[in-house]
DNA sequence: TTGTAGGCGTTATCAT
DNA sequence: ATGATAACGCCTACAA
């Protein structure tokens, strides 16, 4: 059997096919009662639901929105994706998630897949990798994209002019540095994401203005570089194993991170926040659920997510008049006060 | 600027429409060599892209695959749709997801939303609900699709004539509740997800059967339902408080739950497993890094995830030649010998 | 107020 | 070996 199409409508109401979709699309076109009535009557009784394939060939743009993720299982990109989901139905509008697997070539491929299928819109949730061949090659998308009226939106910086949303990384650092000087740290060893992505080094820079201004001289051999996953976290920890006497902080570029070293110091017996103190990025649900509970600076995923979708679909939002996100230290319990080392 | 299409390929190439769309899809059709190559040579300075909802017009099926889940942000559903999203992509299709945030409604108007898509295919993540209204609504769509030829593919039980592939529940319950009882417990709390879903009523089944088997009465005023969250666990604890002393061990339902519960428990002063012992299902990430970590029983969720894309998309999978998927209990250190209470 | 017809980009059938 | 054309389902000028 196959699907009612407007045709089959229009013969079951004894109308024509163009007022079929009249009483469809347009509301206040004068269309007499009683031939209103048979169609409706009629798209009840078939079942009929326009073809979204059609309606996509002719007006050349589907009610899809593409997103870009690294690793949609990763809590930072599923509660982006979430954010993106559920604003696109809400607009009436589905997602299609793609997932790099943290591969530059993959990321790229998608953003040609996607406009193949005619998206409304892109939403690139990672942050863009200092490479300058993947920077261009990006930037060639981003302005194919623009010349077909495909809007991009970026939910962290990309070094690619582009419309952008996020919260200021080095910012974010600083505001890491800062809490953990407060609470009279001066020993902090830092554990860094990949340092091939922009806001790893935004962050780390931020964190290293904070210690400058407080005269503090930071150990460049406690500064360390992985990934912005838990098994990363951990591993820096195993190679930092005969130095965690030096230290009273770490800071780590993500949750992530902070929760494979808090795994990795409770395997050997140190407390958090007694022995080291931990800070780090995101603002993951899990943080609230460890032991002890993150202190960690929030960045709003689900927001982000949110508002690219509205700025793709919503016509009233100017992509000029851009929200401003303000990230924010959660103070919780893996931070202690040292007084002095 | 607009994208290219066939025909301005063709005009660059000096030939048909009808020899383009062959040289691109017919890979073993006749055409000339210098032809083709003048094709490729077109197709190549105009970056020409086939238009993917011209394709889903004509063939009446889109290169899309519906994915519905209830909480993409959920570890659960995360890694399911990890499973869909690469699967789909390794077959040159991509995946739509939708979020139904736990709402039986939304899912049912998602089925219909990804049929207008003109989908390959749908993925259902979810249990089915009990309800019965919510499975007659099911099994219509359910028909609808068959006549239309879209698979549906469930990844858990529904109790409606549907395509699925799951792991054993029942058995489950049962791997959870002979697990403990070896290690002495026979005083155990269980706590339960949504007990709308049929998966609940499975393992807690499956869980008592065991307890029947090993000659333990299973007090019922010790099982609890609530959600498959992280909070939903939390507060059952909160619920529980005045009758942890009665027990040795505690069965969740899923390893969200076990992290609420493992959270409180922890808050409370109580030591895992030494206090309490306690166990869930899944096998989620997460769980590897919890303090203790936690034994579980293992759903493969990325295979059943990658799975089912498998057989919508690959015309070699006879649907009647599932696979069978075995729950594995994954022993962690979250349970202890208790020899007597 | 309603109907007719062309075209969106493809693919497939039928000619040549 | 290559080309012309119809058809997929929808929308929208333009006609009536």
């Amino acid at each position: 059997m196959k699907k009612a199409t407007i045709k089959d409508v229009a013969k079951m109401a004894n109308v024509s096919v163009a007022t079929v979709s009249r009483v469809l699309n347009k509301v206040d076109y004068p269309v007499s009662d009683a031939v209103k009535k048979k169609v409706e009557d009629a798209i009840e009784e078939l079942e009929y639901t326009p073809s979204k394939s059609a309606q996509s060939l002719k007006s050349n743009k589907s009610q899809l929105i593409g997103l870009i993720v690294r690793d949609i299982a990763d809590p930072y990109f599923s509660a982006i994706a979430k954010g993106v989901t559920e604003s696109a139905i809400a607009y009436g509008y589905l997602a299609l998630v793609c997932n790099s697997k943290r591969d530059m070539e993959n990321e790229l491929k998608y953003y040609d897949v996607l406009m193949q299928h005619n998206v409304a819109g892109i939403v690139i949730a990672g942050a863009g990798y200092r490479d300058e061949a993947f920077q261009q090659a990006q930037e060639i998308r981003v302005k194919r994209a623009r010349e077909l009226g495909i809007p991009i939106i970026a939910l962290a910086p990309q070094n690619v002019a582009m419309t952008t949303i996020s919260v200021d990384n080095h910012y974010v650092g600083q505001l890491l540095g800062n809490y953990l000087v407060e609470n009279g740290h001066h020993h902090i060893a830092y554990v860094g994401g990949n340092a091939e992505i922009i806001v790893d080094q935004q962050r780390l820079d931020g964190f290293l203005s904070a210690m400058r201004t407080a005269g503090i001289q930071q150990d460049t051999t406690l500064i360390t570089h992985g990934d912005f996953t838990w098994e990363a976290g951990y591993k820096a920890m195993e190679n930092f194993s005969d130095r965690l006497h030096e230290i009273t902080a770490i800071c780590c570029a993500n949750d992530n991170i902070a929760i494979g070293v808090l795994r990795y110091l409770k395997e050997n017996n140190l407390i958090i926040p007694e022995n080291i103190s931990l800070v780090s990025v995101g603002d993951i649900i899990i943080t609230e659920y460890t032991t002890p509970k993150l202190s960690t600076v929030k960045i709003p995923f689900y927001e982000l997510g949110e508002k690219s979708v509205e700025i793709i679909c919503d016509p009233n939002v100017q992509s000029d008049e851009l929200p401003h996100y303000e990230a924010k230290l959660i103070k919780r319990n893996s931070v202690a006060r040292r007084c002095k080392l």
